[in-house]
RNA sequence: GGCCCGUUCGUCUAUCGGCUAGGACGAGAGAUUUUCAUUCUCUAAAGAGGAGUUCGACUCUCCUACGGGCUACCA
């Protein structure tokens, strides 16, 4: 049982890939590259009515984000083509036919009305052996009639006929054996009159088949219907070459009842797309994760360990990592809560493991969000100073200066004070109430003295003066001094915050707060 | 309703018959700090309930409860 592992994501293009699509299709790469085998990346696309323009696209730009890599498929090429089942029509048509010959499946003729009437009719009304004799279908019909309705070009579809009575097996590798009594399986459509298009099952298995795949490793949704593609291999004669199934545990919502569904995501505030999607109908807009400022890797690692966990404490696993570690028997069984706040602490890990550098070009972008523009000359050096003395401020390298940053955007509110001067000084601000006190006024105004009379402006310089006057007089002024430079208690050391700024700004603020607090 | 799957701290989970049930997120407390934040330390927090099997059950079996999924000419 040494054949080559291929396993497959097949999601079908109906609008923007789902965050649980994600995890299946991750899994499903990392089963893939364990064990040195392929993944396939099929499109199935058998429902023309709900098929939306623009989701292929979007996932397969999603996945090229996410760093998950397919071998084959659609816009990937490959010997087992085409991946897209709206082009395989005649491939299917060839395998129900066989079933059809081989008296597997049947030719019925009931319009969706006469189904929706049968089903008002009869309570908990399901097409099958017990059934299917009162319906119009090559079953129960006379030959001729059969001959006259197919001549005549009557809608049918192909039904598949389920033998009754049997106890179906499927062998899963997280599950474990699982069977289900074939009488309680309808006998599903395989072909569809509407659009002349295999459904799901059908197309599924045929493709699984001609593409050799090894492993199909889906979600749990699919569970119930197994059985039916168990029988549908046997069907063909495929039972020896039938793929192993692994089914996988939903992603639950973060609160109340029910599995992760596209509408929770904006109305709690985490997204549930990859990327950001502009619904082309309606023109609604959901939140992505790249666009909310995510980092790729971390979306990955976190989603991962959603059902999933190398059975020690490590959390922190590159790619490479994973691929090493994964064991689908290792996969949990129950359904998974999508605790998002979680997500943002994986973000935060790997922001911080990024060295600073290339925090920034988006950090440049951030600042010119917030108006910040380095026209002229001169200015263009200041803020390249400054833009370096955050990152110091706010680097990882440092280890001891590590901020509480989720997000590059969280910078903003941390750092803004280096840009801009405070444009109030509240005299509520609980950290101003407890730090300006009756004589700090004439403190502060010593200070801007003491300041003005530093010659050449640096850390050591002012720190020298200061803390010289600091032990004539016997005060504690720097959360005062604080205050005055950031108008509240936040920032870095102060003679680090004071030089940086620049003499010239660093009493423009001392000037403005003592204006203000007098 | 029927069928299938599941059930360990609030959340993600470890444990594959032998323990004080471990870790992480989140929460709380304290220490450090000229502020914020970091960092460090600590705390609270779980085996759905009931029967078996066994010397012994979170781990195996059954029942109940609860949760989830499926039940389309959708995937």
């Amino acid at each position: 049982m040494d054949r080559k592992v291929r396993v497959r994501f097949a999601p079908s293009p109906t609008g923007p890939l789902h965050i649980g699509g994600v995890r299946t299709a991750l899994y499903n790469y990392l089963f893939a590259k364990q064990n040195g085998g392929d993944l396939i990346f099929r499109i199935e696309d058998t429902d023309s009515s709900r098929f939306v323009p623009g989701a292929e696209q979007y996932i397969i730009e999603a996945f090229e984000w996410l760093g998950i890599k397919f071998d084959e498929g659609v816009s990937y090429g490959g010997e087992y083509g085409p991946y897209r089942q709206s082009e395989r029509r005649e491939i299917y048509k060839k395998y129900v036919n066989q079933l059809l010959d081989e008296g597997k499946a049947y030719y019925a003729f009931d319009t969706p009305e006469e189904l929706d009437a049968k089903r008002a009719e009869i309570e908990n009304f399901q097409y099958d052996a017990k059934t299917r004799g009162m319906m119009r279908n090559s079953l129960s019909l006379p030959k001729t009639e059969i001959d006259r309705l197919l001549s005549e070009g009557a809608q049918y579809v192909v039904r598949f006929k389920i033998e009754p009575g049997r106890d179906v097996h499927v062998d899963d590798i997280i599950r474990g054996d699982v069977s289900i009594n074939s009488s309680i399986l309808d006998d599903k459509v395989l072909f569809k009159s509407a659009d002349q298009l295999p459904t799901y099952h059908l197309a599924n298995i045929v493709d699984d088949h001609l593409m050799e795949v090894s492993h199909v490793i889906r979600g749990e949704e699919w569970l119930p219907s197994a059985p039916l593609h168990v029988l549908l291999y046997e069907a063909f004669g495929w039972a020896e070459s039938m793929p192993r199934f692994a089914h996988l545990p939903l992603l639950l919502k973060p609160v109340g009842n029910g599995k992760l569904s596209k509408r929770d995501g904006d109305k709690l505030g985490f997204p549930v797309f990859p990327l950001e999607w502009h619904d082309p109908k309606s023109g609604e807009v959901s939140s992505g994760y790249r666009e909310k400022g995510y980092l790729p890797e971390a979306v990955v690692n976190f989603l991962a360990l959603l059902g999933w966990n190398p059975g020690n404490d490590q959390e922190i696993m590159s790619m490479e990592e994973m691929i090493k570690l994964f064991n689908l028997s290792k996969c949990s069984k129950n359904g998974a809560r999508f605790d998002y706040v979680k997500g943002i602490w994986f973000n935060h890990q790997y922001l911080l493991q990024r060295p600073a550098e290339l925090w920034v070009p988006e950090f440049d972008k951030l600042l010119r969000e917030n108006g910040i523009e380095a026209t002229p000359e001169k200015e263009a050096k200041v803020v390249e100073l400054m833009k370096l003395k955050v990152i110091e401020y706010t680097d990882s390298q440092g280890n001891k200066k590590k901020r509480n940053i989720s997000f590059v955007s969280d910078l903003w509110p941390l750092t803004k004070f280096f840009f801009v001067a405070p444009d109030k000084y509240d005299k509520e601000d609980k950290f101003v109430r407890k730090n300006w006190k009756e004589e700090t006024w004439a403190e502060m105004d010593e200070l801007a003295g003491v300041l003005s009379a530093v010659d050449n402006f640096t850390v050591d310089e002012i720190k020298d003066m200061v803390e010289a006057w600091v032990e004539a007089k016997g005060c504690k002024p720097w959360n005062a001094w604080r205050v005055c430079l950031v108008g509240t208690g936040q920032g870095p050391d102060m003679y680090e915050l004071a030089a940086c700024l620049g003499k010239e700004e660093t009493l423009r603020r001392m000037d403005n707060a003592l204006a203000a607090l007098k």
